[in-house]
RNA sequence: CGGGGCGUAGCGCAGCUUGGUAGCGCACCUGCCUUGGGAGCAGGGGGUCGGAGGUUCAAAUCCUCUCGCCCCGACCA
């Protein structure tokens, strides 16, 4: 391509609304143009770097004996109905009515879809496992959409759903999915980390997600320093942490104390001058249709998936003020489990080990000092119910755990029989009976592992791409186009290039140098080719790296050959 | 959904307090000049001031409503 003829709207300045380096370079490079919140287009430049992560994507899941396909946006009502999760999926679920008044949503996710096509054609043991994928467009109607395609409402996402007549059959897909996903990050030349992962509104029994690692990214994983155990926080386990009975303190008599005013845990530490793993927080929370308290140490933080997992409940938040109020007759701020009657309270590990604690007095401005668990209240039971923190020990080994962030770029689930059995997906096996069949979903947000690479990979004059999903490897640099020499010089190397089968942008503007070099260098092209008068007076063009700041000569003669020992590196 | 902020030319913004000719920089077009890290000069095109209603002789500016966008929050008692 020239860069003269293709529609590349570079900015000088960065649009106000943008936050994340991702977004700004996307924006700045000429890649998308936002059209809506969390909805945008593609331009050449954008597309071509979308195209070629499908492509990567594609060639890998065929090379795993996946089948493409192709399923609609629209999905019929029916068939979330029939799954049950026309009610459960809530409102990111965009649902659209058609001129009959007929129901349909845009498909945010297609195992019911799939599901339908494939109960309907598959019968028999003999045809199974089957693995079929597509790459599409999603529509997720996002609380916040934000940071451009990093967390866009529409957005290209591959699913692949596999469907099995045995478990060890699934789990071998599994298997073979997480070692496709290690082939595609890597080759999309991507620093990346599978991790295990709650399950969420998609269900099924284990799963993992695989993480670019980049500060911006919106979840904290935690890894283990020693083996090779990382987690989601969502889901990390923390270690119950047991000391030694002898080094519990003796047990102090209970008292009240007065803290007015004093809600938050800094409030109440400062003020009784205690560090915040002398106190333990009650939260409480409504859990579908009952009322529960939480307890966890003051500097520790509850995880509400933990909870809700624990609770078996569908839907867990924080109860309000009234219901705080009438389950501890007191105003929020100062809840306790002593005296808490007819609410069942769940404690973290962490509270077992303490002894001689601060809690709320269940009583305005009121804290009680010196209580201790089992004597001053029963507990329904101890569980994992925190986040973990740093330092933390590893639940797999005696490795300590750090926390980094990441961006979910890939997510694959077991899904076992939850969709087979809600729409009836059979198999007649060898004897002749109907059995489930058991499932797997395996998804990939393109557009995200695309602004996910630039997370990675950027400094402060653009981006720095990966080869492999750089809209273009190479980018000739005509320094002076009106310069004959220059311009003929610049036309051969960039026809010669594309006769070797480089993907070659030619800069053939009638711009200033600087402009050139500020374009390259935004775009992020891996490697770029300095045609100029200076060096064409003793036949060298100039060959630099976009990572790197050093340029070397190269002879013209050797330019092709040196370039493809670069593209082939 | 709660709180805050912003909508003025393609982009970044000023003007609004105190109503009275719609401006600046970049980008764009023409010409000259220039050509190794976003040059310079001259000329030029482009704006229903997000939308609707109201107050007023007069509204980008004041009032009401509305739409859109951004940020924070929607767990830490």
């Amino acid at each position: 391509m020239r860069f003269s003829q293709m529609l590349i709207p570079t900015l000088k300045e960065t649009p106000s609304d943008a936050e994340v380096a991702s977004h700004k370079l996307m924006l700045r490079a000429g890649m998308i143009r936002k059209v809506a919140a969390g909805i945008y287009t593609y331009l050449p430049l954008g597309l071509r770097t979308i195209k070629k992560v499908e492509k990567i994507v594609r060639e890998e899941m065929n090379r795993a004996g996946a089948q493409e396909v192709l399923m609609p946006v629209v999905v019929p009502a029916e068939l979330w109905q029939e799954s049950k999760r026309w009610d459960f999926y809530g409102k990111e679920l965009l649902r659209i009515k058609d001129r009959h008044e007929r129901e349909f949503c845009l498909g945010p996710t297609h195992e019911e879809v799939i599901t339908d096509m494939v109960r309907g054609e598959v019968r028999s043991y003999r045809q199974l496992p089957i693995n079929l994928y597509q790459i599409q467009t999603k529509f997720r109607d996002e609380i916040r959409p934000r940071f451009g395609l990093m967390r866009g409402r529409e957005f290209i996402m591959k699913d692949a759903y596999s469907f099995h007549a045995t478990e060890e059959s699934a789990e071998a897909e599994y298997k073979n999915m997480y070692d496709t996903y290690c082939r595609i990050f890597e080759r999309c030349g991507l620093k990346f980390r599978a991790v295990e992962a709650d399950t969420g509104s998609i269900g099924g029994s284990f799963s993992h997600e695989f993480m670019v690692l980049a500060e911006s990214g919106e979840d904290a994983i935690a890894s283990c320093d020693s083996c090779n155990y990382a987690a989601n926080v969502e889901k990390a386990v923390a270690r119950s942490q047991r000391y030694p009975p002898e080094e519990r303190e003796a047990e102090k008599p209970v008292q009240r104390v007065e803290t007015p005013g004093r809600k938050s845990v800094e409030e109440v530490t400062g003020f009784l001058k205690i560090s915040a793993d002398k106190l333990v927080k009650t939260l409480i929370f409504k859990a579908d249709d009952r009322i529960v308290a939480a307890l966890v140490r003051g500097d520790h933080e509850i995880n509400e998936i933990k909870l809700k997992n624990i609770l078996n409940a569908k839907e867990l938040v924080l109860a309000d003020q009234t219901a705080v109020e009438k389950a501890t007759k007191a105003p929020s701020g100062f809840a306790g489990p002593v005296g808490l009657s007819g609410i069942e309270i769940y404690a973290d590990h962490a509270v077992e080990h303490m002894a001689n604690f601060v809690v709320g007095g269940n009583e305005k401005d009121i804290h009680l000092i010196n209580v201790n668990t089992p004597r001053d209240f029963a507990v329904k039971g101890f569980y994992d119910l925190r986040n973990v923190v740093v330092g933390d020990h590893c639940p797999r080994c005696d490795g300590k755990l750090e926390l980094h962030r990441g961006i979910e770029v890939g997510h694959i689930f077991k899904l076992g029989t939850k969709y087979s059995e809600a729409m009836k997906a059979t198999f007649l096996d060898e004897k002749g009976t109907d059995n489930l069949m058991i499932m797997g979903c395996y998804g990939i947000g393109i557009g995200r592992t695309a602004a996910a690479a630039i997370e990675q990979g950027n400094d402060a004059n653009g981006i720095i791409w990966p080869i492999p999903i750089a809209p273009f490897q190479v980018i000739v640099l005509a320094l002076n186009i009106k310069d004959e020499q220059v311009k003929e010089a610049a036309e051969k190397i960039y026809k010669s290039l594309i006769e070797a089968g480089i993907e070659v942008l030619l800069d053939d503007r009638d711009e200033r140098a600087g402009s050139m070099f500020k374009d390259a260098d935004l775009i992020g092209i891996p490697i770029r080719i300095n045609v100029g008068a200076k060096g064409l007076k003793e036949g060298n063009v100039e060959l630099k790296f976009r990572k790197s700041p050093e340029v070397s000569l190269v002879k013209l003669d050797n330019i092709v050959k040196k370039v493809m020992e670069a593209v082939a590196a």
